[in-house]
DNA sequence: TTAGGGTTACAG
DNA sequence: CTGTAACCCTAA
């Protein structure tokens, strides 16, 4: 009586999303207490998260041989509480290109209507990580030269017009700052960068009992910026979100088998690393349906 | 706390 | 009347 339906927001479901993108599936209570999840998520359980999901996945991934599209309606909102719904679903938005979805497993996002905005605003702000991926993805012993570092992000990311400059002004910015090391013309992570120090496992496998994560790190108060981007989506936001999740899975899927790796040799920890590569892989698994917003740019 | 099963409410 | 989505309860 009191509480007849709540029904579940866009933007409530794209936090949801996005946490499980980020944490992984289960681990709703983590979710829930991310500050920021929890700000779109403070009316829900985890329960509810649990069940959305698995209304979620049911929805769009119970097909494969049989069509059943029926998703994607928007009926009536009566929202009876709060729920306020301003804005409701339109199809204006650019769905030229809707991909096949990739896989099948119970996963069940669709791009969310983005808002159409004004463009040109400030794309770029995770820059860094980008750059810090890029030399790390390429692994050159003596470091990367502006070029690779530029032809790899272009080449697998998006490509903004003035990129090469931000690029250079990052790049000098990095080495400013001490995040970076320049050495004839080369790039490298300085030494005092907490990506593969070659410690322990342990170090990697923490985010068992922490909520932190820590399969990329985050030099800045970007996570705050990531969950912006939930609440007003942009395109360039869209993009950049999608081709970040997508560097940071990679990365951590490559520092987990070297971290697997070395456990392994050295006989320690050998299964706490390989844990940990279990859920960096998961992890990927989920967000490589982010990459399909790549094409929305 | 989470996964799963079952129930209730609403829309077509 | 049937299907779907949120809700609820319980075992692990």
């Amino acid at each position: 009586m009191g509480a007849p339906k709540q029904r579940w927001t866009p933007e409530e479901e794209a936090a949801l999303k996005a946490g499980v993108a980020k944490h992984g599936p289960g681990k709703w209570r983590t979710i829930l207490r991310d500050p920021e999840f929890s700000a779109l998520l403070r009316l829900r359980s985890n329960v509810d998260l649990k069940d959305k999901w698995r209304n979620l996945s049911v929805t769009a991934g119970g097909y494969g041989s049989r069509e059943k599209a029926r998703m994607a309606l928007k009926k009536g909102r009566r929202v009876p509480k709060v729920t306020a719904e301003p804005m409701d679903v339109d199809a204006n938005d650019m769905d030229d290109d809707h991909n096949a979805i990739i896989d099948a497993k119970p996963l069940a996002m669709a791009v969310e209507p983005l808002q159409l905005e004004s463009s040109s605003e400030k794309s770029v702000a995770r820059l860094d990580d980008l750059i810090l991926e890029a030399i790390k993805k390429l692994k050159e012993p003596s470091g990367s030269n502006k070029t690779a570092i530029a032809a790899y992000i272009e080449e697998q990311y998006w490509p903004p017009a003035d990129f090469q400059r931000l690029l250079s002004t990052k790049l000098k910015a990095l080495v400013s700052s001490e995040k970076l090391m320049k050495v004839n013309q080369k790039y490298r992570i300085a030494p005092s960068s907490p990506s593969l120090g070659g410690k322990s496992t342990k170090v990697y496998y923490s985010e068992e009992m922490n909520g932190e994560n820590n399969v990329k790190q985050l030099t800045k108060p970007q996570v705050d910026a990531e969950l912006e981007k939930m609440k007003g989506m942009t395109k360039e936001e869209a993009a950049a979100f999608a081709a970040k999740a997508v560097a940071e899975a990679e990365v951590a899927i490559a520092e987990a088998e070297e971290a697997a790796r070395v456990a392994e040799a050295a006989e320690t920890d050998a299964e706490a690393a390989k844990a940990f590569l279990e859920t960096v892989t998961s992890t990927m698994k989920n967000r490589n349906a982010a990459s399909m917003m790549l094409r929305a740019c």
